[in-house]
DNA sequence: GCGACAG
DNA sequence: ATCTTGTCGC
């Protein structure tokens, strides 16, 4: 249904018109409204950390998603897709998912088999409609999906977040806890995690927690932000003169 | 009108 | 998001 709504702006790349910016919000109302925030899934086995990267450089405006799979506990990287697809429109705050989420789709697709969660980078429900990236996947994928976001869309911390490693504070917005502050390591800009889809937010804490490895970011954003950073690179390298 | 604003 | 190596500090 999301997808006819893309073919509107898929000509252009460019700023949508106003008209199609309220249907595009519209949608994300009738795909929040069919996000689970409950625990919905089943053992945890296979962890996929999913990422964009694009470059303001790039006159053919591609995004190139990128999905890496790590197996629990080893957390070692048992497959990976990435897929480069045109951007059918730039970024605007809180329309992230229309412009990433076909990509990451297609890459998904690619998988031999389809993950038991997913890591997205960016927002869950902590968003104007609830329906961040993280949250739109989900849904549209119905796969259990987590939000880990560097930087704040909407809500408010209850408290001040503690300096210590490890120190949480959930976030709320217009009165709904919708998220929370998360401090991954010592000294460093705490994560934003938010429920996505299927997933509640202590258990979304708690893979997030499991999969840290002492550093800022858990390994599976990681590992897809490091390998969506290497298709992109790849894709513009200039033309090799291997024969 | 002003300020905020994932990636 | 991206341009970018070394460097300072726990």
């Amino acid at each position: 249904m999301f997808r006819k709504l893309l073919h509107l702006v898929r000509m252009t790349s460019r700023a949508p018109p106003r008209s199609d910016l309220v249907k595009l919000r519209r949608c994300q109302l009738e795909l929040a409204a069919r996000a689970v925030r409950q625990d919905a899934l089943g053992e945890v086995r296979r962890i996929a950390g999913v990422d964009v990267s694009s470059s303001r450089f790039d006159p053919a405006r591609m995004v190139h998603a990128a999905v890496v799979v790590l197996a629990w506990p080893s957390l070692e990287p048992v497959a990976r897709a990435a897929v480069s697809l045109p951007a059918p429109m730039p970024y605007i705050t809180g329309l992230l998912a229309f412009r990433e989420v076909p990509a990451i789709e297609a890459a998904l697709a690619q998988l031999p088999e389809p993950p038991d969660l997913l890591m997205v980078d960016g927002q869950g429900i902590a968003h104007p409609r609830r329906c961040g990236i993280a949250t739109h996947l989900g849904v549209v994928t119905d796969l259990p999906s987590i939000g880990v976001a560097k930087s704040r869309l909407v809500g408010q911390p209850a408290s001040p977040l503690g300096e210590a490693p490890g120190a949480m504070v959930e976030v709320s917005d217009r009165g709904e806890v919708v998220g929370a502050l998360l401090r991954s390591r010592a000294r460093a800009n705490p994560l934003h995690i938010s429920l996505g889809h299927r997933v509640s937010l202590d258990t979304a804490l708690h893979w997030v927690r499991a999969t840290l490895r002492g550093r800022r970011l858990p390994e599976p954003t990681r590992a897809a932000h490091e390998w969506a950073g290497q298709a992109r690179r790849a894709a513009m390298a200039p033309p090799s003169d291997a024969q």
